[in-house]
DNA sequence: CGGTCGGTTGAAACTGATCAACAAGGGTGG
DNA sequence: CCACCCTTGTTGATCAGTTTCAACCGACCG
């Protein structure tokens, strides 16, 4: 249970909001940023700090600054399934109603922005820009979980390691990171419980990409994606 | 290929938004109804009817009116994700870019408001209660897909089963039909899609409630919840 | 230098898929 | 009006992909 999660004062609202998240429908709006920057504290997280708990109460919003976070859901008996991996300028806690229906924990050391939540209502409310963000982050999020639900659902162990690696590659290069070699900070465990499968399918199933020359492992956690087409042929079936 | 869509005048938008909807954060907001209901055109669906499919340009913006639709993912070679099913009030076809993201039809013969997209999207930048019924049902949406994978990911035959029917039962409690007795209108092939299942694995899980007593199957297409705690302790693991 | 952690690899077991046969309706056409 | 057919659902037998159990390896840390 490393929890260590350190507060700073809040320097700059700015980075939190890529490109891609401030430009919602097509508008170029002002980011909301200012005023929301009053109200933001950032929180320091260790790797594999939890910043809250399924059933929490849910008092504050969350916006990714740096990191990697996990958000899972878990059963009675320890099955976790892992919704997502969220990086900067991503939302967390937002649709909670008095608790949290999900847990947080950080991947790799993080730093997010914390709000409270009544204020950050307040603001919403009258915000516009910052609604479009909202709504922009969940539409984005639920076409995502359509995407995943088809890969839980009805995938192979094979296709659906392809379909994942390829679905960070994308994010990363909306995110303006190359895309061909990316970063993959999880476990064997995360990757297991967000794909549906346990962690030695996971294991062998990289060890057969690998040997097919569709990826290659670089060092420091990072994976190059040697056959983008291959890939993509084999994540839809 | 049943196509049959019927298009009559547009009667009264009221009905659309049940009451859950209607108060997304604990406001009290008079109905978007008036405005939406001038752009609104009700279409006639028969029984598996394709509203769109994915791919289709999302020309339009449709809110159910009454029956129940199917939205699906599928790959090419033919594997369906049904990734949720809809009721009088929900939205479809809302979060896409250019085209449909996903395929709609209807399980049973069903209504539904067609709205012009463009025209739906400049009543929605203007109209403050039309947002916050849009970011309600979006993130209600997003919070049943989180759920949809921890079972698609973690689950067994059997709880994925118990936790469908009680989720269609707490989705009947909501719109105030009853809650013990449920009507399950969709095939087994449509449920197995939606679970993640076969159909056989759906039909021999069903046998198996039935037995046990946790369920009994009554005629038209209807279903009772026999012994809902015993329900809800496998629906948990 | 021992211990732990994350990852890899192997062998056996199991859940759910696949293949197959059959029964019950429901609609259609003779 | 009935026979037929087509669809939907049920049940059985076998199969396969993934899980489970287990051993091992290397790296990192105290």
């Amino acid at each position: 249970m490393a929890q260590m999660i350190a507060e700073t004062a809040a320097p700059s609202f700015g980075r939190a909001f890529p490109a891609a998240l401030a430009r919602p429908l097509r508008d170029a709006p002002a980011p909301a940023a200012p005023t929301l920057d009053a109200l933001a504290r950032t929180v320091a997280l260790a790797r594999d700090a939890t910043l809250f708990a399924e059933g929490d109460d849910a008092d504050f919003v969350y916006v990714v600054v740096s990191g990697t976070i996990r958000i899972h859901k878990t059963l009675p008996d320890g099955r976790r399934q892992i919704t997502g991996f969220l990086g900067a300028g991503d939302f967390l806690g937002l649709s909670a109603g008095e608790s949290h229906v999900y847990s947080a924990e950080a991947v790799t050391a993080a730093s997010v922005k914390r709000i409270d939540r009544s204020r950050f209502e307040a603001v919403a409310a009258t915000d516009a820009a910052l609604q479009r963000q909202l709504m922009a982050f969940t539409s984005s999020e639920l076409l995502a979980a359509q995407d995943q639900m088809l890969l839980l659902g009805r995938k192979t162990a094979r296709e659906r390691l392809c379909s994942f690696l390829l679905a960070l590659a994308e994010k990363a290069r909306r995110r303006g990171e190359g895309g061909e070699r990316i970063a993959l900070p999880m476990s064997r465990t995360d990757i297991a419980d967000h794909l549906g499968l346990t962690l030695e399918t996971v294991s062998r199933t990289v060890t057969q990409l690998k040997t097919s020359g569709l990826i290659r492992l670089l060092d420091g956690q990072r994976v190059q994606l040697a056959d983008i087409a291959g890939l993509r042929a084999i994540a839809q079936g």
